[in-house]
RNA sequence: GCGCCCGUAGCUCAGUUGGAUAGAGCAACGGAUUUCUAAUCCGUAGGUCGCAGGUUCGAAUCCUGCCGGGCGUGCCA
């Protein structure tokens, strides 16, 4: 069913060019701002009128005249400057109400596109063997929405979580389980070290000489394990590093998972606070040609604070050295692990996500070479201070000079850069892609120009493909600033949702004290994690905004727990026409004709035949805030024609009709939340 | 310094890309309930759309210059 806006559109341009005589003035048709206006004004007459150097109201008269839309409106009426003014006949609107009504597709009026593409859309991307915190919550949501738009109106969409596996990463989580492992040689029972140094770390970061102190006691006794550890005849991690790492492949998750985020954290947390302390600690590195008889290692004294860098280049420029084989099934392992406590966030969110739709940074691995060697051969790419650079048209520096794009290192390592070019590349050649969309945060704004453009100028990327950067604002706590916990870490996501769900459920308690319990638990949940997204659903994705439990779960106002209540209310109605032995479905299976003469039905239903504007508007921008708007209008219709209209006791001429309205605003708000957002309904509130 | 995002009611935010008298919710005030679930509805009040110019029939929206905040700006992602 062709949305109505388009109709009046196509129609009142098509009037339009046969008063005018020329093309390329739109009838610019919008939902009227005012009730009064009728429900829907053309707003081109003006524009049309300032090109043709004639006078708007005489245009609009002309093109009024013309123009037959009898079986849609009523007479159309020139009001203002030259605003044409559309007011829906109730005929037209109750037939299509019923043609919805009939529709076995259910897709609520809306048709498919008329030429579907094939989409990629990346998202999500966390990092490995860490715990998602808030900070991956948008990007999580809003692309998984817009991955349901998009499917919905028939494109083929290709999800995929662009993990962060792979460069430093990669060093981190070794480095991360070398520290696992010596915590359980050494500790036994007791708390690992890495633990303990931690909360000293925290206590005395801001004092210069007890930190000085405390960090050169870790890095002693980070350098006596170390040798240990070592054999030197054999090489690092003999004794204790590299048996660890065999039997890590049979730890169960639960065991392991733990000790490696604490292990990660501790390598962060050491990295920032001996940066500046000028600590150095020997190592080893391996030759990269020697003789038989010779110690294939040399010995070198890195800064402290580079050492997971060290271990990062160490091993990612040998990773198929058979040596190294333990370290790359070791992180594969943590890897899996890491992508399953994702999972279980993706499952509770009701995110769309699988580890089929994972291609981290390390699956481009071996693409980035022929990147890089690709943009030199095009002459796109020149080295300059020591680094390999692109410098594409458009991007000045302070100084005015060109801005780089650097796509590897002086130490010769690949950056993310790199894995950008090898992933559009890859998603282009490989997955077809007509169109990309990467939902990250705004402050990557920068990046995505210059990758976009680069792309462009390797040729990778036709002009008949899109590629559009979805950028979002900041979460902030009450306080204005980055949410963040009192620690100044950042906020769990997993502690968020528990929260949320907890506080749902306390207000379940209150409101509806006698429910099952498991029924209050469903609540609770739904309630809790839909409050949570559709919160952030519900504000313009550019701007930050300001996390607050006690807004997203309030019952008034555009919030998830309102949407619910009204689902719920309706789903009641139903409840209660059963025990009376009212059969909805065959009364509405049967409908032929409408009965809308009171104002609240007539406008719940008009605005009904809305949903269509509202997902295509979303879609067009990529916000689902236009989504979220309608859905709360469209409930705040309904709340008034359920206060004035009663249903079940409506009079015999009056009461399928109504229950057609709850039927559908029901469809409407469920396939809005659930199908669209990914925010499940309730039955009962 | 330069670039990008932003500044809208006391508070939190919308405002479909230039349309008519700028809208919601919270907070404040007043009303509606022996209910098809009050987790609701109706009403009142609240604004120099950061400031100053400009563009035009018409500007919160576009252009210029200020003021204020955030982010980014060559080897992190």
């Amino acid at each position: 069913m062709k949305a109505v806006i388009d109709i009046l559109e196509e129609r009142i341009t098509a009037a339009m060019a046969g008063v005018t005589g020329r093309e390329g003035c739109p009838a610019v048709v919008r939902p009227a701002v005012d009730p009064r206006f009728g429900d829907y004004q053309a707003n081109g007459i003006m524009a049309a009128a300032k090109k043709m150097q004639t006078k708007p109201r005489k245009l609009a008269e002309l093109v009024a005249a013309k123009l037959d839309l009898d079986d849609l409106c009523e007479p159309p009426e020139i009001a203002g400057p030259g605003f044409i003014n559309l007011r829906l006949k109730r005929e037209f609107v109750a037939d299509r109400l019923l043609e919805i009504n009939a529709d076995h597709e259910h897709r609520l009026g809306i048709e498919k596109v008329g030429q579907p593409k094939i989409i990629v859309v990346d998202f999500s991307g966390p990092n490995i063997a860490k715990q998602m915190h808030v900070g991956h919550l948008r990007s999580t949501i809003i692309g998984d929405c817009i991955c349901r738009l998009l499917e919905f109106l028939g494109h083929k969409v290709i999800r995929q979580n662009h993990i962060g596996d792979w460069g430093t990463n990669f060093g981190m989580v070794i480095l991360g389980l070398w520290h696992v492992c010596m915590g359980e040689e050494k500790c036994g029972d007791q708390e690992p070290y890495y633990q303990t140094e931690m909360g000293e770390l925290r206590i005395h970061a801001k004092e210069r000489q007890s930190l000085r102190v405390i960090c050169q006691c870790i890095r002693d006794r980070g350098e006596k394990d170390w040798r240990e550890d070592s054999k030197e005849e054999l090489g690092d991690g003999r004794k204790f590093f590299k048996p660890f790492l065999e039997r890590l492949e049979d730890c169960q998750k639960d065991d392991v998972w733990p000790k490696i985020l604490l292990a990660y954290q501790y390598v962060n947390l050491l990295e920032e606070t001996v940066a500046g302390v000028g600590l150095m600690i020997p190592t080893r590195k391996k030759k990269e040609f020697h003789k038989e008889d010779e110690r294939s290692f040399d010995y070198v004294s890195i800064p402290y604070e580079s050492l997971s860098r060290h271990v990062t280049a160490c091993y990612l420029q040998n990773i198929d050295d058979e040596d190294n084989e333990q370290e790359k099934r070791a992180w594969k392992r943590i890897s899996r692990i890491s992508v399953e406590d994702c999972q279980e966030i993706y499952d509770v969110l009701g995110v769309n996500l699988t580890v089929k739709d994972v291609r981290g940074e390390s699956f481009y691995k071996d693409m980035l070479r022929d990147v890089v060697q690709e943009l030199k051969d095009k002459g796109l790419a020149e080295n300059s201070k020591g680094a390999v650079c692109v410098f594409p048209e458009g991007f000045k520096n302070k100084e005015g000079e060109h801005l780089p794009f650097i796509v590897q290192k002086s130490d010769k390592a690949y950056l993310y850069a790199t894995t950008d070019l090898a992933a559009i590349r890859y998603r282009i050649n490989e997955l077809k892609a007509q169109g990309i969309v990467y939902v990250t945060d705004a402050r990557q704004k920068l990046h995505f120009e210059m990758l976009f453009a680069v792309a462009r100028m390797a040729k990778w990327v036709g002009d008949d493909v899109d590629l559009v950067h979805v950028m979002f604002g900041s979460v902030l706590g009450e306080n204005g600033r980055p949410l963040k916990t009192r620690a100044g870490e950042n906020v769990k996501l997993k502690e968020l949702l528990d929260e949320a769900v907890e506080r749902a459920k306390t207000i379940v308690e209150q409101k509806n004290p006698d429910l099952p319990a498991k029924r209050k638990d469903e609540i609770a949940k739904a309630v809790g994690i839909g409050a949570v997204k559709y919160a952030d659903f519900s504000n313009n994705r550019t701007s930050d905004y300001v996390f607050s439990f006690e807004k997203m779960l309030a019952m008034d106002g555009n919030t998830a727990p309102y949407m619910q209540y009204a689902y719920a209310r309706i789903k009641s109605i139903e409840r209660k026409g059963q025990s009376r032995d009212i059969d909805i479905e065959t009364e509405l299976a049967g409908l032929k004709k409408l009965n809308l003469t009171e104002p609240d039905e007539l406008s719940l239903a008009k605005y009904l035949l809305r949903f269509g504007e509202a997902i295509q508007a979303a879609v067009e921008d990529y916000r689902p805030n236009y989504l979220t708007a309608y859905l709360y209008e469209l409930a705040q219709k309904f709340s008034a024609f359920y206060t004035n209209c009663p249903v079940l006791d409506a009079p015999p001429d009056k009461r399928p009709t109504r229950l057609l309205l709850c039927d559908l605003t029901a469809k409407t708000i469920k396939h809005g939340l659930t199908e669209l957002l990914g925010i499940q309904v309730v039955e009962q509130m």
